[in-house]
DNA sequence: TAGGCCATGTAACCGGTTACATGATTAG
DNA sequence: CTAATCATGTAACCGGTTACATGGCCTA
């Protein structure tokens, strides 16, 4: 997943400037599962421009500077749905809270309940984001992708707290760290 | 999470060479939350050595080539150890399928097809390589984390498998498409 | 005999982040 | 008066991947 792709996929909903875009990466429906940085996104458009896939055209503001606002072209939306169609690449998740766990007789009784309270309302403010989202949106594809996370996110959370007291029992219990995992 | 503390945490364990430690990044059970390839590993290896954090020793074998265990050294086990203690980076999750869902209208009904099912076998044989890391490994945090993954995975099968149809029916669905996220 | 596994390593490249530069306006 | 929001962009850096180089052994 890519900025390319990400950047496309927006401005396929709606014309936007860099700063929209990053905003929507970050906040918008699409924050929960992708995220691109303005070092990124500009770089990008520019690029995305000079390859003829979207149109930029400034505009005037008063009160505020003036900015870009990037559509897709024409040939940009045929190679972006041609995209789509293709398999995508499999998921990437990478979590060192899971690294911690793995390693829970290394940790102490805090460092491991800090972890477990940062994660549980971690949690519970991306689930409470997605509800706002789908309080706002009803598109049908956008909502489904809501209350996927939503599911997902629940189903992490009922696992933590349900069995968060049996990690926080192995903190520091170093006889039973070594092992062959072979 | 970076190529040095998986590599920490993995010689934390045991010894082992960097051909090992790729295994074990891809098929043991760090595998299914993080991931890394040869060219990081041999170069990240060698900076440890230098820091001092690992001790390399040669080791010749008959009918295969020579190989270089590496282990943590007093130092690099302390470092690691203080470093696991702090605060976890909050988990990444990118999924290409999850965009491809939300604009389901944009592709056709093979495609998506193509990706639920994939993402089906997917799921479904990663959970079987976890039960085989379960079965093989009775370190209490180890399990922690397994059982995490399978009850995560398991919900979003659920999901999957309970909703296919209503995204299907979404899939070349133009008109429902235009629509300001805002 | 072809392909896969064992094993280490390097070089080119790439996709991204972080930090910086700039500056007006508005809300607290 | 300070901080945040709006807005665009660049440069340095970094952490990684991909592909290549090398080569012996084992299995189908």
């Amino acid at each position: 997943m890519n900025a390319k792709t990400l950047i496309l996929a927006i401005l396929n909903f709606q014309e936007a400037s860099g700063y929209e875009i990053r905003k929507r990466s970050t906040e918008g429906p699409f924050s929960y599962f992708v995220d691109i940085s303005f070092g990124s996104i500009y770089p990008t458009l520019a690029k995305l421009e000079a390859d003829g896939l979207i149109a930029g055209r400034s505009e005037q503001q008063d009160g505020k500077p003036d900015r870009k606002l990037y559509s897709l072209t024409e040939r940009g939306r045929a190679e972006f749905v041609k995209s789509l169609r293709e398999p995508p690449q499999q998921d990437q998740y990478k979590s060192e809270f899971l690294l911690i766990s793995m390693l829970a007789e290394l940790g102490t009784r805090e460092s491991l309940e800090r972890a477990i309270t940062d994660r549980v309302t971690h949690l519970k403010s991306e689930m409470s984001a997605i509800r706002g989202h789908l309080a706002e949106c009803d598109r049908a594809s956008t909502r489904w992708v809501a209350e996927f996370g939503l599911h997902c996110m629940q189903a992490d959370l009922d696992y933590v707290e349900q069995n968060k007291d049996k990690l926080l029992a192995l903190a520091g219990n170093r006889t039973a760290l070594p092992d062959a995992v072979e």
